[in-house]
DNA sequence: CGAAACATTGAACCGCATCAATCAAAGTGG
DNA sequence: CCACTTTGATTGATGCGGTTCAATGTTTCG
């Protein structure tokens, strides 16, 4: 993945999505499109392990994750880590900035990864402005939405089935058609922390997987042999 | 419960809201107040069993649960019925009418209610000419999120807590003050679909919660005898 | 009253968590 | 570059909680 266009021209130093090849599939683009006059959105490099925001910030931003990965984590109680979701290319975070005073979850960079920062005082103001874009908006809570009900209903599944079902669901890019491989960004850990499972577990059930010819495992890397079979599963 | 006003003054008859005590703190009562000509709020009596949506449909009316009570279910690919929510008064049902085009749940009504139905179009245009109205609306969403993310917390906890959760949630009225007794007004059969326990093991807690002197049951009705063991569990 | 639906209780089984050990990969410092 | 540490992943053995199957008790309603 190239972030060659990070490199910032001066045209871009006022507007960071003129120059980017996503602007026009992005809320940020949007919100510079009627260009008004100082840069809205800021793009940022993210170091591994560095938090875009924490439980209890301001909710003053909201963040579209241009490359790399983060997750969003609760501490519950008992002080065990909840994840409560991973952002990868496109994806947004910090959604609650649009309709909640202040951030109820953290969300860290698991590797590497470039963001930018949209204002969300800027996200609302344009959403009053211009009906088109609020349902753009509205659209992504819907689909989080989504996401939250398909988690539930994974909840309810066997180890192997949430396996296979978070696989699936990674492998669908947003551009409909389902890839045969993928690099899985987090550990082991935080994939069990967001199944809702314990490490070992998780583990296994890859390992089922693999033996039933499923899939391959190189590291982090992930190959799908009989898409069909894992699509059964979920 | 009193019902009364439900009779329809002349009135009322072009805008049910006019008459409603709850009017001020209701999506209805805003979309009403500065009033236009027809009646755009519809109140109606919904029997036992009887559904306001079925998962599928146009999504073009959000309701409002005046009385009685509601719940939100999907039926999942296995054939198992998944309970997604319980709607008392003053809770919404059909939120996704705000940002989705067809429902993706169903309503049924649990006990013979009182509902108001509001036009998603009239809802989408107040959200475009009033910001506090459409922040009104987002806030339901937020909330929505809030029970969601909820629910998956419980989802990993034991069945007792998941059920003690459960009750702690349901005596916190929205005025903020927690009652001491309750009438559940769903089946052991749908909170355990709500729960995603089985019925024997949504009973067995109840029992156990009952043993440890926690509450008292007489069919559906619950007495707290011990609010803060049951705090302490969930 | 009698039937049907719902709720409760009991017994046995099974899947996941837990505890524990080994293995693999990635740094780190001499 | 190689020992050493550290971190993460895998595999194994055991126990417990919730499901499942089955029976009984309770409520509701024609």
């Amino acid at each position: 993945m190239s972030h060659a266009d990070t490199t910032v021209s001066s045209d871009a130093a006022n507007n960071p999505c003129s120059d980017c090849a996503r602007a026009g599939h992005c809320l940020g683009g949007a919100l510079t499109a009627d260009s008004l006059h100082p840069p809205q959105v800021v793009r940022r490099v993210v170091a591994k392990g560095e938090h875009l925001y924490h439980a209890g910030d301001p909710a003053d931003t909201l963040y579209v994750i241009r490359g790399g990965a983060t997750k969003t984590y609760v501490c519950s109680s008992d002080g065990e880590e909840e994840v409560r979701g991973f952002q990868l290319a496109n994806d947004a975070a910090g959604l609650e900035s649009v309709c909640d005073r202040s951030y109820h979850t953290n969300a860290v960079a698991l590797s590497r990864s470039w963001v930018c920062k949209l204002p969300a005082a800027a996200v609302r103001e344009k959403m009053t402005r211009s009906p088109s874009f609020r349902d753009r908006v509205l659209s992504k809570l819907c689909h989080e939405f989504e996401r939250l009900y398909g988690m539930l209903h994974r909840g309810r599944c066997a180890a192997d089935q949430r396996v296979a079902d978070f696989l699936v669901t990674q492998l669908r890019g947003q551009d409909g058609d389902i890839r045969s491989e993928i690099d899985l960004p987090m550990s082991r850990t935080d994939l069990a922390r967001y199944l809702g499972l314990t490490t070992e577990t998780v583990s296994r059930a890859f390992t089922r997987l693999q033996e039933r010819g499923v899939l391959k495992r190189r590291g982090a890397h992930c190959e799908i042999v009989n898409p069909a079979a894992l699509q059964a599963l979920s």
